[in-house]
RNA sequence: GUCCCCAUCGUCUAGUGGCCUAGGACACCAGCCUCUCACGUUGGUAACACGGGUUCAAAUCCCGUUGGGGACGCCA
């Protein structure tokens, strides 16, 4: 594993830069402790974290805590034309906001290059490898012809025993893998079962490219082996890239990892998740006021399952986390579910911190008297709230200036005959209120009510328009306690010019 | 085209042959609470894709059909 002495030796750079300055490309880190449960989550820098890679990276993350092992984060960017450092910002950005902690530094896969080749190198040397000098053209033939013939597309293997000599001059080979051609490779996987596929369906896999690059299916062998993962929790997508993994694995005389697939999650609509719907970063959820739990919780819940559990906390999670509670179909991505989780979420969470959060949205951050009076605020506010967003919006009322801004709906409550008659009588009594208090508040308005023949929602209405903009807020005596009276005398007040 | 995976209320799921006239949650509908909107609370509508087997007994096991998804790159 990497050891924490080398973090204490790094430079100050940003921490994800760390490993690559510090990691000598060709060096076995595998743990010697062959029982620790080791995972890690292997996202491709090519876009942001998106809500199916941050279920996955959950779900490894969940199974190393579960075992008291580790978790380790590998940037996969050997695809140096699409990784970006946007994108590997973006990775660890979701990763810390849903406070997904991995050990040790972050693996680059890039800089381990060479010693994917040299890998590479022991296959050919053990004749388990070799080169191919097909062109693209002849390749993207035999796609069609395979096709057209109803078998596998799948490379015909003509360079296999072929003489080097044989070799066209000024091309520079890619070298696959030799693999097996007949009997069957069998992966035996923690959610599928077993599975099971007949090795004339794969064909001689590209290890290292014509550039002499190493291709994504020998980097994770090689990496996976390096680092010592035990247990690879992956979507369902690489299911079948397994097969050809594992013939790398067998091929190098390596113990493969346990693997477990875990269904793709899809959109509303059945089909793939596009942006339209859920496919969006994490960073996305957060804009749009999803707490991190919250999110953790739902995330955990679409594809994993303990009895009727439905509330379950991180803590909670880790203690019961396991592979079987892992089901085996796809799963939609349902907003409605996740608002209802995060409203509970919400409702848990402290007032002080949901005062900062909502400070910081009303861009009113460093605020000490805004802050104050949103967290005294915040009890009758995060009852009606599913997101800090809403949250935010429905709490702008309380910090801001005079006069108010009104909704059409206070508007028209506002200019009605029985408001204006209304206003400057109820405002009268209460500038003889001394206890400015949300009970006291409550009986001097049913007091005026009887005395008026109104009922009290006939008083309370307007009083709710004048005090917050809306016909909607939390119970209308508590924001004018809230308030102050002051503040509400003169918002009252601003109602009658 | 070839191979692989999947299939319980609208959605997420419980269920590992009898406890199931299928349970929970979200959503939806109705009632209660009530100064509005929420929260909370009570109740309700709603599913084992289809067809064959196996068995005394099947949502659960087997086969097929249909439907969905995924993989077949010198992408990851």
């Amino acid at each position: 594993m990497l050891s924490g002495r080398r973090r204490e030796m790094t430079p100050p750079l940003p921490e994800w830069r760390q490993f690559v300055l510090e990691s000598p490309p060709i060096e076995h880190i595998r743990d010697p402790s062959p029982m620790t449960v080791v995972t890690r989550f292997a996202p491709s820098p090519t876009g942001f974290l998106h809500i199916g890679g941050a279920r996955t990276a959950l779900f490894n993350w969940l199974f190393a805590r579960h075992h008291g092992g580790i978790f380790h984060l590998r940037i996969e960017d050997t695809d140096r034309v699409r990784s970006t450092e946007a994108a590997i910002e973006a990775i660890i950005d979701g990763m810390k906001w849903l406070e997904l902690g991995w050990d040790g530094e972050i693996v680059f896969q890039f800089a381990r290059a060479p010693r994917h080749a040299a890998v590479v190198q022991e296959l050919l040397a053990a004749g388990k490898a070799y080169p191919c000098y097909c062109s693209v053209e002849e390749l993207e033939e035999m796609r069609k012809a395979a096709m057209a013939a109803g078998k596998p597309m799948k490379y015909d293997g003509r360079w296999r025993d072929r003489d080097p000599g044989d070799a066209p001059a000024g091309v520079k080979p890619v070298i696959r893998l030799k693999a097996p051609q007949s009997g069957e490779t069998v992966v035996a996987d923690g959610v599928q079962g077993e599975v099971r596929v007949a090795n004339e369906q794969l064909d001689d896999m590209v290890l290292l490219r014509s550039d002499g690059t190493p291709t994504y299916m020998l980097s994770v062998v090689v990496d996976d082996h390096d680092m010592g993962i035990t247990h690879v929790i992956r979507g369902d997508d690489h299911l079948t890239n397994t097969f050809r993994q594992r013939q790398i694995y067998d091929a190098m005389g390596w113990e493969a990892p346990h693997f477990s697939h875990i269904p793709l999650i899809h959109g509303p609509d059945g089909a793939k998740l596009s942006k339209r719907h859920g496919a969006l970063g994490v960073e996305a959820y957060r804009e749009m006021g999803y707490l991190p739990e919250a999110l953790r919780n739902y995330l955990l819940r679409l594809g994993w399952a303990h009895g009727d559990d439905e509330i379950i906390s991180t803590a909670q999670a880790i203690e019961w986390f396991d592979l079987p509670g892992i089901g085996r179909s796809p799963s939609r991505f349902d907003f409605a579910k996740l608002d209802n989780l995060n409203g509970h979420y919400l409702r848990q969470a402290t007032d002080a911190d949901l005062a900062g959060e909502v400070a910081r949205r009303l861009g009113r951050a460093g605020d000490a008297a805004a802050l104050a009076l949103l967290a005294r605020a915040m009890p009758g506010l995060k009852t009606r709230a599913k997101n800090l967003k809403e949250l935010a919006e429905n709490a702008a009322f309380y910090i801001q200036a005079r006069p108010l801004a009104l909704t059409d709906k206070a508007q028209a409550m506002l200019t009605a005959p029985e408001a204006k008659a209304l206003l400057p009588r109820l405002m009268a009594a209460y500038e003889a209120e001394g206890e400015w208090l949300a009970g006291k508040l409550e009986e001097r308005a049913r007091a005026f009510a009887e005395t008026e023949g109104l009922k009290l929602g006939a008083v309370a209405q307007p009083l709710r328009a004048a005090l917050t903009g809306s016909t909607q807020s939390p119970p209308i005596f508590e924001v004018m306690e809230i308030l102050g009276k002051a503040e509400s005398l003169g918002r009252i007040g601003d109602t009658m010019v």
